[in-house]
DNA sequence: TACGGATGTGTGAACGTGCACACAGTAGGA
DNA sequence: TCCTACTGTGTGCACGTTCACACATCCGTA
């Protein structure tokens, strides 16, 4: 009739008792060991009979292990909704962790409150490493994960990124150059660019990419400059280059969203793509293919990138030392019908 | 030098001789009790001086409380890629679980090995509750939470849910209906559907409502049935619809993504939207504004839902019996251009 | 004076687990 | 016969925390 606790659950001397052995011998079914026929069906039965399952807190207690990597979403409000990017990502992570027998357990930060509760649950013995995605600059998770020691990889590399800290990531510089080097060989001369995200290193290097391949043809009046990769953005963005020069013929957007805003600024202000203007895009989302045309873009190998970051995390927890620095993954161009 | 154990932490024992007390006295510092100005001084300072983090998996096992509550979405790879309902879910209830100062732990089931892993952990003690989205019919999960008693909600509810677990969700019978209509009312006769996801609640009574809307109308034969609510299956849906009836004016898709592909396939087939075909989707999610023309479809409070499944979770977690059975959202029809 | 209450502190036990250790029996070889 | 190795089992302790309890002190008041 009352639920106040949650049902006592069986535990290991229950298990003893109903089979009539010690502890542990009921340890050594569970961990290995040398155990009986016998005894070992005596303890499978009562186990099945008891609805037996180990308690995890326990275990970590004891042994310092939860077998449990956290994925650290940092602000992802704008990122679930318009980034299928970090979908992929976690997928791929958890994919790789679950081959070693890990459970990833994703963790959302949004506020300053969910800042502190997170560091207490990262510090507090639950996960064993961590997975921290999108960090920008000064975040103050950073200095939680390098203060503790915990196992960690990030994806992506904030500046002030502790030299210990292994992460992986894609050569952005040279991805937004190569995309924006396709837009000078096909003829375009007056190219701007819709940047995003400029507090974060993602941001920072397509820019810095993007200025390297222009070189002599760079003019600083043809950057618009947004707050997010999303589609508002990219409208907002095209109209505003489009007010600063209208006889742009060359965009490169940061991100595939923006680039789909773009699209539509430049439908509304009647020019027609890729006619009067080549558009490209960044991070071969789903966007790239839904847009008309569909864009040509830089790919994102967001699978991998989660598997890998997981890979290196699950190497700490072997006690191998990572490589010090980055790992960056290839980012072949996707040549479509937008440039 | 050597880092194979992450580092020796802080306890309570260690707070307590730094600071010249017992552990005890820590204790009801860090928990409330009777402790004097200077003890409760000398225990701060301590505390920030050798970093101390209280052990959650201690505290867990002794109070059988973790303040952590699971967010199960299972078989997201098309979700997360495809439908951007889950991340604004997942984002109300992590603001809801917030506030009550609980940790929103989110885990992906992908496949038959993520199935056993995410119920050990979820009878293991690492979780006080679980929010679990998008079950089928028959998932293993339901058995699993069932026997282990785990206070819990879904989102949605699968036909054989049990009755003691209380779920939150939307009309899908009588949003369908009421979207329907909208295309009857707006003159449209020969009106079909793209069903998607009939192995799901949502999936059978959005094509329920559809049935129940047209009425003498209905024609079987004008229902495509595909398997996910994604953009793909919107446009072989499409295609399927016109190749069994040409003189079709009206589609009801079940998802904004399907109606998205539907209305690429009607470009393709030079049919024009709103004017010669009338096409509603479902969801109102950023597939709708982003179309050409915008969708006329069903909101869907995604934020609302999560929040409202946290709160089912938190109050059976005070001891609270919740109402049985489910409790229903409401879903605005969103008028725009598309029907 | 004695008493009750409020305030403050220390001690021991328990949560459920895994592991080190001790112990017992058997078998084989020197 | 003794030593060693192997198999099999039980016991005690520790992980870090919280809580119940015992104890101690001070104050106001009957």
């Amino acid at each position: 009739m009352s639920r106040p606790q949650p049902q006592k659950r069986a535990t290991v001397h229950d298990i003893a008792a109903a089979a009539g052995v010690s502890r542990g011998t009921v340890s050594r079914v569970l961990n290995g060991g040398y155990v009986s026929a016998e005894a070992r069906a005596a303890i499978e039965t009562a186990m099945s009979d008891l609805g037996y399952v180990p308690n995890n807190a326990a275990r970590a207690l004891k042994m310092r292990r939860s077998q449990a990597v956290a994925f650290v979403a940092l602000e992802p409000h704008s990122l679930f909704l318009d980034d299928p990017n970090i979908g992929s990502i976690m997928l791929g992570a958890n994919a790789a962790l679950s081959l070693a027998d890990h459970q990833m357990v994703s963790l959302v930060v949004e506020s300053a409150r969910d800042t502190e509760r997170v560091s207490r649950y990262l510090s507090g013995g639950f996960v064993d490493g961590a997975i921290v995605v999108s960090a920008r600059a000064h975040d103050p998770i950073i200095k939680v994960i390098s203060d503790l020691a915990l196992p960690a990889a990030f994806v992506g590399h904030p500046p002030d990124l502790d030299q210990h800290i292994p992460f992986v990531g894609i050569d952005n510089v040279g991805s937004a150059r190569a995309i924006t080097e396709h837009l000078v060989t096909s003829g375009r001369r007056r190219i701007g660019m819709i940047a995003a995200a400029l507090d974060r290193d993602s941001g920072i290097d397509r820019l810095a990419g993007f200025r390297a391949a222009l070189g002599p043809l760079f003019d600083e009046t043809l950057i618009a400059d947004v707050p997010h990769y999303d589609y508002g953005s990219g409208v907002k963005g095209m109209r505003d280059l489009l007010g600063r020069d209208p006889s742009i013929d060359g965009v490169f957007a940061a991100s595939d969203a923006i680039a789909a805003g773009a699209l539509e600024a430049l439908r509304e202000a009647g020019r027609s793509v890729p006619g009067n203007v080549g558009v490209v895009g960044f991070d071969d989302s789903t966007w790239a293919v839904r847009c008309q045309p569909q864009l040509t873009t830089v790919h994102q190998p967001a699978k991998e990138i989660g598997s890998c970051a997981a890979q290196l995390v699950l190497r700490q927890l072997r006690g191998e030392h990572p490589d010090a620095g980055g790992q960056l993954l290839p980012t072949p161009l996707v040549l479509r019908d937008s440039a």
